[in-house]
DNA sequence: TTGAAAGCGCTAACAA
DNA sequence: TTGTTAGCGCTTTCAA
């Protein structure tokens, strides 16, 4: 009673039942050829020893319908929403998912990735902007995969994206809208933005600087890399607001960081615009209400699991889907206070 | 080139390396008995061919080296807390972790636990309230299994789990010492509080009642009941705020759903506390600030997987671990407004 | 040191 | 309608 059980087997139910293995397997997959007596008698003993067929072993044949997501960092709400479309595209389908959390460096990617398809699923989801195309590539030609939040455009695999260029010169426009002209831009560290990487930080980035210059401020450029979560982002804001020259804005690459400068701005008591993107739930609460980017992370991950399926159906063409984004102004963006004016209501 | 190719296995590998196929599989687990010579072509053949062994073959006839957990919502932060725990865990083990999702009805969670029973993870944690002892009994004889957040004491599977009456009566305390009289409870469905149930809610639920008796404030005993998220308990915050005698306190089940009582409060102006359960990360912020029972979700996850490596080492008596929560009162929760001094000051 | 062969749980021809 | 049997990819005795 304390030891660990054996699993009962496709080869117990048949001794059971008195029939043959095919028989039962038969049953379980309700195939043709068999008499209403013997499944009853199957069904009779799958219950009676408490058989579920192992999955693996099933696989061995045939599909495991199961597909593998993998996800970068669980904190991120906007991961979650991906997660939630891609969990509601499977509903009605046989196929069951898995997850493959991939917290940590950069190669903890490929090793999460590894992870599902050395698991056998059928597919792959996968949001890893830094891992190589051409490891990509190799591993598409063996496992059907879509890519989520990459804007490189291969054959082997599908890409869903959100239009980082739109979204970044909405948040620029925005801000220089309201008048802003000191406009820092927290976002992390450099392996993420590498230029020309093609990942949406790199981009985010890219579209930062060449509207500031567009604008002529490139003498008020300022870029502040930090780490992947709220604390490091408040740590970095709160620096930055401390420097000789605080900006009269911050435009947060995503809204996980965002939360951490308000968090900063507040501390600091000072008249700073914060602006993310993602719009995460929480971006909406009365107490925070942050001007962000909403790209739709739900039908993105939706639309990524539908694309999978089409390519495990058979589908050869590769699809590269971009999402477009729109600007949610909330309250956490104003026009800046002059410095003159601060200081003389202040005096 | 388009089509899928067909995934090299270990036989492939040996006619590459022209060796027998045991003897890929001892370099593989580098196995005593291999010359250098041989390791080294192996070795060539597998990177040649870009091989990984199947976890799934190797798993029939051993440990598939994977744990499962399985996560009831994954909108709700705290059971990234969790998570979070659980993958700090597993560093340095040859464990890996997938995750199961069972977001929808409490049918799910029987669901996703048996689709990670049916895929031969080597143990499971799993955070289920609703289902039911003597199935989990059951399964407990073939697959070890740790559940969280449950109150029931089993010896077949261990528990972590948080002290619910102490955490809810810390709150309840709190709301009273400050004075309230008039205090709701906010929590979920009737399914998910059954008394006896044992389940975390039904417990808070229990001790709000009790506490609401002896301090013979029965007649302001309020239970509210709204669904999993926070748009939910926004929508039932907004009624029982609009009601005939709306209360000076709201206690809410979990943070989530505080979070959507804030958001209520906040839209109908009104000056009412509200506290929440978990001490999710946002709680903290100081546009949120919110009060609540910090209750160790990454110590619990981590507590969780650590306890099922020891049943699958080979542990047989059962753990039932407890783990203290702790106030967090934040600026959500101050002294109640007398009714007259409000109208009065604000005539 | 190496390899042959049996077997893990299941499916799917094919035979009976 | 039912059962026999040959694998699926891997590990692991056991011989050579």
């Amino acid at each position: 009673m304390r030891e660990q059980k054996r699993h009962p087997t496709i080869e117990d139910v048949a001794r059971t039942a008195g029939v043959s293995r095919a028989a039962v397997s038969k049953v379980l997959r309700n195939a043709y050829g068999v008499s209403p007596a013997m499944k009853e008698r199957v069904a009779a003993a799958i219950v009676h020893l408490d058989y579920r067929p192992r999955v693996a072993a099933r696989a061995m044949r045939g599909a495991s319908f199961t597909l593998g997501i993998e996800i970068p960092d669980f904190g991120n709400h906007f991961f979650t929403r991906l997660l939630g479309g891609a969990t509601r595209a499977l509903v009605d389908t046989p196929y069951q998912l898995i997850i493959a959390p991939a917290e940590g460096g950069s190669q903890e990617g490929y090793r999460a990735i590894e992870a599902l398809a050395d698991r056998q699923v059928d597919g792959i989801v996968a949001i890893s902007p830094l891992v190589s195309p051409e490891w990509l590539e190799r591993l598409a030609e063996r496992t059907p995969i879509v890519m989520i939040g990459r804007h490189d455009a291969s054959t082997g695999y599908d890409t869903v994206v959100g239009d980082d260029v739109e979204g970044a010169r909405l948040v620029l426009d925005h801000l220089l809208g309201l008048g802003h002209r000191h406009i820092a831009h927290l976002t992390r560290s450099e392996d993420v933005t590498a230029p020309g990487s093609g990942t949406p930080h790199s981009i985010r980035l890219a579209v930062y600087l060449e509207r500031m210059r567009a604008a002529g401020l490139e003498d008020f450029v300022r870029v502040v890399r930090t780490g992947e979560g709220e604390e490091a982002a408040e740590a970095s804001a709160t620096e930055l607001l401390g420097s000789g020259h605080p900006p009269t804005a911050i435009f947060a690459a995503h809204d996980e960081l965002a939360i951490g400068a308000l968090r900063a701005v507040d501390e600091a008591g000072v008249d700073v615009s914060v602006a993310g993107y993602d719009d995460i739930r929480i971006a909406a609460q009365p107490g925070i209400s942050l001007t962000t980017v909403n790209q739709s992370g739900e039908e993105m991950g939706e639309r990524a699991v539908r694309l999978l399926l089409e390519r495990i159906a058979g589908r050869a063409e590769p699809v590269h889907e971009v999402f477009a984004p729109t600007l949610v102004s909330r309250r956490s963006t104003r026009a800046p206070v002059p410095a003159e004016t601060s200081a003389a209501g202040a005096g």
